[in-house]
DNA sequence: TTATATTTTTAGTTTTGTCTAAATTTTATT
DNA sequence: AATAAAATTTAGACAAAACTAAAAATATAA
């Protein structure tokens, strides 16, 4: 099955808002998609004429088992293509997502899993987000907030929640990228900083709302 | 300037075949996009108003400076994805051309900078074509037909006319590829098929047919 | 429970890029 | 030069995907 750029664009959105409310309505996807609820009705048709979606006038609606492979698909695809432009041509996290909102449109089972072999079959995107398999299988792991975690822990940064520049370039001044290696030393009270320990380098602190933001899981 | 995919698609074509006849005419470029006359005429309208194309009506066309600028940001484009496929994705070279005509309209002039450091800036792409670089300046080579080469002379292949897969097949066969070196050693009179060695290596016997449609350059 | 507000859908329009069929212009032929 | 043929353009239509405005359905509140 292949489908246009807008189909697409429209299942990707549903299936981010349903993994978070389960049902969908009109009005929060028109929202996510800066577009009109009449736009929106206008593609549910479309979709339901597919057999993508589950969807009764009215009632709000989300993607049935085909709609969620699609949308798996789309996924992997921004994730590898998010992956090639940090890993190999050494953009900035922060300015991927809108070139790679592009590459994911291209069609191609064979390109898609050449990329992926060529770029070592990641299981996880430079932001930290799983990357599904070509089966629509999302590897799972467990992760805290680093703001959760116990002193002396050894643990590794998986993600970050909040994925702006402002916060990419606290983290570049610290030294702190997806993959680096933490310890979380000591907690101030007064203001809810953390002293950390970067790679079994240098000590520093950081506030309670960085830590907040970024997600770590135990060391394998 | 920024531009829609089928206004890419037409700057292309008229490129390509302004090359071969300087004044192109709406038939042809209509044959060669495999769309119908009136359908030319439309972008042509739309080309001329972007202050592309030389264009009067009933008088043929052609691309001006700026369209030739657009014309050769595309190629750029499309040859430097040839070459990533072929070179990263592993991609044989008859099966890249519809995978990189999708991908040489993804935009982002930062993109394509970089996609062209990470190949190491080629001159030429997995069939012997000059990549333009980002100013539109395009390498020139002195290459000559295998069939007009003398002999014992070493040459290198720089790029082969015939690009179907049956013709890469054959030179798979005979381990030929872009960049190989060769030395004609003999030509058969009875049917002009040339005895020619490969990378220094083994001696083998190509037709005249093949050997017409390779072409090579001096080593440097 | 009736009235009001909100959400969603329908109806009709717009834009882009395509098409067919007809009209126009240019080219070729007798 | 007149006419036939070919090439090109115009006119009008259509599909996809968006929009606005209005109608219909559902939810909320007095």
């Amino acid at each position: 099955m292949v489908f246009t750029t807008s189909e697409e664009n429209y299942i990707k959105s549903i299936f981010h808002l349903q993994q978070e409310t389960g049902l969908v309505n009109t009005n929060s996807l028109a929202a996510e998609m800066h577009t009109r609820p009449a736009s929106v009705t206008d593609m549910l048709k479309k979709l339901k004429s597919k057999k993508l979606l589950q969807y009764e006038k009215y009632k709000g609606f989300k993607l049935n088992e085909a709609g969620k492979k699609a949308a798996l698909d789309i996924v992997r695809k921004h994730r590898l293509w998010e992956f090639f432009l940090v890993e190999k041509l050494k953009f900035d996290w922060d300015k991927v997502h809108p070139i790679a909102e592009e590459l994911e449109h291209i069609s191609g089972d064979e390109l898609i899993q050449r990329l992926d072999d060529f770029l070592g079959n990641p299981s996880f995107d430079p932001h930290g987000d799983p990357i599904p398999d070509k089966n629509g299988k999302v590897p799972v792991i467990k992760q805290q907030s680093l703001s959760e975690i116990p002193f002396k822990k050894n643990v590794t940064v998986s993600s970050v929640s909040n994925q702006t520049a402002q916060m990419l370039d606290m983290l570049k001044h610290y030294c702190i990228a997806i993959g680096t290696q933490l310890m979380v030393l000591k907690k101030f009270d007064f203001d809810g900083s953390l002293e950390i320990k970067v790679s079994k380098q240098n000590a520093c602190i950081i506030s309670e709302q960085v830590a907040k933001n970024v997600f770590v899981h135990d060391v394998q």
